[in-house]
DNA sequence: TATTAGCACTTGACCGTGGAGAGTGCTAAC
DNA sequence: GTTAGCACTCTCCACGGTCAAGTGCTAATA
């Protein structure tokens, strides 16, 4: 990459630009007519020829244009650098994160009307992704009684996330009963992370085996099936959106791509494996490890407070990608997820 | 309908049978052959035009076959006994129940399972709704304090279902005083409808200003925050399913049923509508008032604790939907959410 | 009178052809 | 090093002709 002439990244550059506004393969005369270079189409044709045996093009056969390849969107966006000509969406955003502050408290409703609202504004997918329990921590917990035989088990989180579940009994309790479990519950688990929790349970369960003191264990019975969640709050949304681009005009790619958003425990152990990171971040398409992604790209950002993720936002499109533009709004979005959920 | 000989209703029926079994418009010899009839191609042809005469068949074009109109589909299905063939399919049923009983005391991940598998029993769209809120009445509420200026609203049904909100406060209350706020509530609207508290509460705040009780006022504005519910919880999956069919090769169908399955508020509305009704429902293509919903086929059935609506399954199809299983599936998989729901 | 055989007709699907257009690589000239 | 010119390649699309399916109609038949 370091040795590209100044002349051959601005070529390289004025492809990418043009294939990401126009769907076309783009030809030696568009680069020079477009962008104003002082060469004449033969020329442009020998650096084009340059690029491609680089690896930065390719052409779809032998007289169309050339295509970036996902190397060429790398080097596309490496060197992107904030033009801010975004500045008329910014109102936009604002207005937006206006809206959506009213949902302050209830963070899946945040969360889906933010995907949603990424979508639209994008015309990719939206996706964001509330935190894995297994790492946050837990701050209190709650039972209530519910029937004659059900507990109601509502987990607080630090981070302001609440979760709840119902858990069947095998005896009837009463409130107070309940109290003493969860005062108990509390003194042994609070501050630990819901994994390391779930370590503890087992390692007192065996123990309680022998002991068999029947409040503990019936406290780390309920505690144990209450840690069970089924799936971290993933929400995507904008298919309708990303179907009007020609990027998925035919079948077979509407087939992977639906299957590829079907499959949201893939989705969420890459969006797990990006949370650890700073900032936003971009995969183009084979960049990544998930075979379902290797003809989409992603443009991801963590919410953090402090360095604990408290969340993901980003966007999913195809690697023909505005990069420019969804950077844009995932770094924005992202600060003001992370703004309403630590903030205040 | 009546007026139809019983020969005119065979040929309609064959011709249907056919259709959803092979997505192919279906000629007078196709007829003859697979449907062992002791006529003649000839006179089936005169017979299917009678049909398409009376508005049960149309030809999609003029050297093609028939293909059954929405009110065929709706002959078919009026005139559908239960045949019972889809015994094979008892046991695949039973099996998933006794998984998905598991998932009892968590109605939404209980739906959402329900969903899936509907839809990969079916091929076509699975569908689920937790009742409406408006509908259902309160049980008991909960308050529980949770960091300085905020408290978490606990809402049991009496349908065993939990919601939970978390509201901001103005003042810092302690969990005593919440406990007094809590039971004034339960005093109050324990027992009715959250659309009969939602106009109570209305009425009470405009007395409270008058009096101005401060405890009153802000349980009164505690609650109706917290009864503020974005949506009904609606569960739809098996898009990958459905662009497998043959009824959704191309492009403008799969953008159209994309954007009617992104549009929630359309569908809850119209599963609320069905809601109200007893057993299984078949709407058909045209019948539905819903725009977005007219080349779509609907089986569904609410479940209901003696007359009162506790959610809704079903299934959306293209209207070459195979009613019959579709109908079995619905109807068995609503008794099993109204036994696992009510039942115990 | 109801049914059927036969036949002409219509239509969409399929397939090869051929021209237009776009874009290339190469060569030779500047 | 750059560029004009040119032959070449490839896709796209429109055209036309054949094929098969299925129809409606008419006349013959039971």
């Amino acid at each position: 990459m370091e040795n590209l002439s100044e002349r051959s990244r601005r070529v390289l550059y004025a492809v990418v630009q043009s294939y990401i506004n126009y769907p076309d393969p783009v030809g030696s005369r568009v680069v020079t007519k477009r962008y104003s270079f002082g060469l004449s189409p033969a020329t442009i044709r020998n650096i084009m020829a340059d690029l491609e045996d680089m690896g930065f093009l390719r052409q779809p056969h032998t007289s169309a244009g050339r295509v970036p390849t996902d190397l060429g969107y790398r080097f596309f966006v490496d060197s992107l650098v904030d033009e801010g000509d975004y500045f008329s969406n910014r109102e936009i955003l604002q207005d937006l994160y206006r809206k959506l502050e009213s949902l302050r408290d209830d963070i899946e409703s945040l969360l889906s009307e933010t995907t949603r609202n990424l979508s639209v504004l994008s015309h990719y997918l939206g996706i964001a992704m509330s935190p894995m329990p297994d790492a946050t921590t837990l701050e209190k917990i709650n039972l209530l009684k519910y029937k004659a035989d059900k507990v109601a088990v509502v987990l607080f989180t630090d981070e302001g996330l609440m979760k709840n579940r119902v858990v069947s009994l095998d005896a009837d309790l009463s409130q107070k009963d309940l109290n003493r479990i969860a005062a108990y519950l509390n003194s042994e688990f609070s501050g630990y992370t819901f994994d390391e929790i779930r370590l503890k349970i087992v390692r007192e369960m065996s123990k309680e085996k022998i002991r068999c003191d029947s409040l503990i264990s019936r406290a780390m019975k309920i505690c144990s099936e209450a840690l069970y969640f089924p799936l971290s709050g993933l929400f995507v949304s904008g298919l309708s959106e990303v179907l009007e681009l020609p990027d998925f005009a035919d079948l077979k790619k509407i087939r992977e791509l639906s299957k590829a958003i079907e499959d949201k425990h893939m989705i969420i152990k890459l969006l797990d494996k990006l949370s650890e990171f700073e900032g936003v971040q971009v995969i183009i398409g084979s960049e990544n490890s998930m075979d379902e992604m290797k003809k989409l790209s992603i443009v991801v950002s963590p919410c953090k407070e402090g360095s604990k993720p408290i969340g993901v936002v980003g966007i999913i499109g195809p690697t023909r990608m505005n990069y420019g533009k969804a950077i844009y709004f995932v770094e924005n979005t992202a600060k003001f997820i992370t703004r309403v959920l630590a903030g205040k």
